[in-house]
DNA sequence: TTGGCTGCAAACTATTTGCAGCGCT
DNA sequence: AGCGCTGCAAATAGTTTGCAGCCAA
C-alpha cells in the first residue's frame, strides 16, 4: 500500500498542490488499511484540522481518485475509499472485514478459469470475499454471547 | 426467472393488494432478463399506467425487494433491480452485459478454490462479470467503426 | 366497509457547483 | 504575483416520509 509520502508524492508530481488538508488526508490513507466513508475522513480531519468542510473531503477525493492515489468502491452503504494497492504488482481480490473495514488480498483470481458463454466480450470483473476478520471475528462472538445472555435473562 | 404470475403470486401470497402499478411492475420484471433502474422502471410503467409517481415506483421496489419476488444491487451508478433468479436452484453468478444489462448465468463459483488466510471468517462474497453479449458486441463493433470514421475524416 | 395503496408535497441524505477570498508555489 | 484551493451557501440527484383520499378485498 502507498505511504503517505508515496501519496503526496502522486499528487505533487501531476502538480497539484500540497496543502494542510491533503497532507492529513495523505496521512489517514497510509495509517489506515481499510476502506473509509466520506464521513468517516471528514470526522478524521477535522480533529487534525479544524474548520474543515465537506466540500473539500469531496473535492479531494475526487481529485486523488483520478490521479489513481486512492481507490473507490461502491458498497450496498454507499461509496468508500482506500489508499491505492493496484500499484502494488499484481492483480488481486480482496477480503473485507463487515466489522473493521480492513482488507486482506486474495492472490487467486477466478478469471482463467471461468468460461465466458456465448461469445461474452469480457471487460472486468469483480470479486469480493466479506466476513470477519481473526480479530473482530472475537469481537462478534463476545457480542453474540452478550446478546444471548441478555435474552436468555429476559 | 419468475413469471408475471409468479411474482403476482408471491406478492398475493403475502397479503399485498394487487393493484394495476404492481400488475405492471410484475409484467415489467417478467419480461425482461436484465437490470433496471428505478428510472427506468418509472419510464416503463408511465406508458402503460399514466399518472404515476415516483414515490410509489420506489415503494414498491422496496416491497418487492424485501419479499423476494425481486432481487436488488448496487452498482457503481447506482441501484439496480431485476426478477429473482437465486430462487432458481443452485446459489450461481452472472455476467453483466454493459450495455443491454442483460445477465448470463455462470455455474462456476469460485469459492470453494479460495483459501481464507488468517482465520477469516467468510459470510458471503461476490463475484461479477461485466462485458459486452453476443447481440451488443456487434453493435459496440459498429459504433467504433463509425468513431473511428469520424475522427479519420476530420 | 376498511385498511392498505397512491399521489402530492415536503423532508432528507449524499454529492456537486458557483463564487469570492486565502495561500501554496 | 498568480492561479489553484478552500469555505460558504445554494443547487442537484436520489430516495424517503406524512397525509388525505381512493380502491382492492
Amino acid at each position: 500500500m502507498l505511504s503517505t509520502e508515496q501519496i503526496i508524492g502522486v499528487m505533487s508530481a501531476q502538480g497539484l498542490r500540497i496543502t494542510d488538508q491533503r497532507r492529513s488526508l495523505a496521512k489517514l490513507f497510509a495509517e489506515r488499511d481499510g476502506y473509509l466513508t466520506p464521513k468517516d475522513v471528514y470526522e478524521y480531519m477535522c480533529k487534525e484540522y479544524s474548520g474543515l468542510s465537506f466540500d473539500t473531503v469531496y473535492r479531494n477525493l475526487r481529485v486523488m481518485e483520478e490521479l489513481g492515489a486512492i481507490e473507490q468502491v461502491v458498497f450496498e452503504d454507499g461509496l468508500k475509499f482506500r489508499a491505492g494497492c493496484s500499484s502494488e504488482g499484481h492483480h488481486h481480490h480482496h477480503m473485507i472485514c463487515l466489522q473493521c473495514q480492513k482488507t486482506y488480498p486474495i492472490h487467486f483470481c477466478p478469471m482463467p478459469l471461468t468460461d465466458a458463454p456465448e461469445e461474452f466480450q469480457v471487460v472486468k470483473h469483480k470479486f469480493e470475499v466479506f466476513g470477519y476478520c481473526k480479530n473482530c471475528r472475537k469481537d462478534a462472538a463476545a457480542e453474540k454471547e452478550q446478546a444471548a445472555e441478555r435474552s436468555g435473562v429476559n
